[in-house]
DNA sequence: CTGAAAGCGCTTACAG
DNA sequence: CTGAAAGCGCTTACAG
């Protein structure tokens, strides 16, 4: 009986309540009321079994107890490009909100493709979860639909698709880019172009498109630069080929902080412009770098802390009578010095 | 009977493997087998499982099936300070190369505090993972023994307290340090100084001692600015304050890119030296803003691709006969245009 | 290849 | 307040 691979000497086991139970010299039904919260035990037996418990080093097995209890304590994030600044700022919140809920977080890590999705929530079936979190990504309606027949909360973030049962949380992107069209309108820009990915979410085609038309309205047309990822690279790209033109925009909304990082990076440093006075660049987001000394940017700020807020609360407490599960949070516009001031 | 927080109307209950047996007219033993890779089942069976398990909706209970098995696939992840770009980099390629070995991840934020990496370490005994990696913060000894003793692989990462049983992965830190001062004597920068953040990590602390004692051995002592958290706002403070003085550096190395991202805005953004003829700055971490054009920083890759391998092979294989769990990885150096070439 | 049976570690009515 | 008992949904020898 050889472990060749086995670097630990020591068996391996758990305490289980059985032996705390046999130690304490009470029987398994007071270990388990030890261990819940308001069931009726005795100062008395508590302190033995909590007194047994430590000395055999016992920890509740929570896969046993979320067998019998209907909740099993853990919740599902679902999402890509965790490395992201807004997304890992996301996830921050959202997993220290969960666990001050007393919560527990799985990460699938889902990448773009929609299979993955698919394979993420089927894992959050394979758990248990109590709630799933979609931030990224559009699951499958079947795959959805079954997370939702098993009882489990399902929230999508910032999704177009809205399955019944399903709660959505959303950023009002059509105020804050119309907000951005009229900033730079009022402010005496002209010449207004938009900067986005190839990547068509929801929020950013919201963007997009709130932008153009609200220039329209205005009687301004927009140039419209779409390419790459969403990312700082896609920016500084498109930044350049817009001021390469023959008639190069005076301000460019940037779909997302990433990529007007991008953009004020070509504009200041390869073509030497000043920024407001040359040209103005809004953001969304607003990243930590948007705050920077070298970018100053002016941007709509996520309402990352009130996203995280709610949707533990709705986790816990659920939908309320007549309420509506849906929700839309504004984002807040941050002033910086990216975009000139009025005339 | 009303269930007035009750948004959901179905009665959600998940198929068990009973059901799925029933309907496809075989014993719950053959389920099992079905979902049980290399087990002995006919294929005319497991086709009738299959159909049954489809039609019922059925996926596996893995709280169950951990209860049975010696392993729940479960992976936790001990970390504080997810939003930050180097962390939030590791988590994406760590939760990654969990889930493509068949994993899956539970993240534990930690935050600073001591204690609430204790509290994480109890969650992960209370869901017995099968392993937990410790990105951040310092186990208590006790707790950490307890990892150990239930059979979890521990993995710590750039800790400096080495429990017999854990597995400690670190960055070469010493010598990444000991080549910033290289470096820039080389090169020709002649008063040295240091910027780092009042955390004392084993890491932080080791960049800052070798880069110190590397100069003094080439007979240059290093200003050593130490203050606020491992943050951009610290460096940007560090720099302003010492470009400020009447003996300003004329190189810093930076023990994080973040930091170094500040240092550089007060360098070229506030006294307008021009970099690297005027002011040289080396970073470490390799963080994207590192390669923004607004910074170009010369710096030190963290090698987090092959940390997140490493620690998902030997979660999985365990530790060879004879191999020691340890292991430092070298960081590598990304030139950029923050150092002079050479004189 | 297949089924009946024991058992993983817990919780929760049910009686007392 | 307390214990004996049933049961959550699975896996795994054990016989066939």
């Amino acid at each position: 009986m050889e472990h060749p691979k086995e670097g630990l000497a020591r068996p391996a086991t758990f305490a289980s309540a059985q032996e705390v139970a046999r130690l304490a010299g009470v029987s398994r039904s007071a270990v388990s009321r030890a261990f819940t919260p308001g069931a009726s035990i005795s100062e008395d037996t508590r302190a033995k079994v909590e007194a047994a418990a430590a000395a055999l080093g016992y920890h509740v097995n929570h896969l046993a107890r979320g067998l019998m209890r209907q909740k099993t304590g853990i919740v599902c994030l679902v999402v890509a490009d965790i490395h992201t600044p807004y997304l890992s700022r996301l996830l921050d919140h959202l997993s220290r909100a969960f666990q001050e809920a007393g919560k527990v977080v799985m990460v699938l890590n889902a990448g773009r493709a929609a299979r993955n999705v698919e394979d993420a929530l089927r894992q959050t079936l394979n758990y248990r979860a109590d709630a799933t979190i979609v931030l990224s990504g559009t699951p499958y309606r079947s795959i959805a639909q079954s997370c939702l027949d098993s009882g489990q909360r399902l929230v999508l973030l910032n999704r177009a698709d809205q399955l019944p049962g399903t709660i959505n949380l959303a950023v009002d992107n059509a105020r804050a880019a119309r907000t951005a069209a009229t900033l730079f309108l009022r402010a005496g820009y002209r010449r207004l172009a938009l900067v986005t990915s190839a990547v068509g979410t929801p929020s950013l085609t919201a963007r997009r498109d709130h932008f153009v038309a609200a220039a329209g309205e205005n009687g301004v047309a927009v140039e419209v630069w779409q390419g790459g990822a969403t990312a700082y690279e896609s920016g500084l790209e498109g930044g350049t080929e817009l001021l390469a033109r023959s008639e190069p925009p005076d301000a460019v909304f940037a779909v997302t902080d990433l990529l007007a990082c991008g953009v004020l990076d070509a504009a200041r440093r390869r073509f030497g412009r000043r920024v407001p006075e040359e040209i103005g660049v809004i953001g969304f987001d607003d990243i930590e770098q948007a705050g920077w000394v070298s970018y100053d940017l002016t941007t709509f700020a996520q309402p990352v802390e009130d996203i995280a807020g709610w949707t533990v609360r709705i986790v816990a407490d659920g939908v309320e009578e007549g309420e509506e599960g849906s929700r839309v949070f504004e984002a807040p516009l941050v002033w910086r010095s990216s975009v000139a001031r009025r005339g």
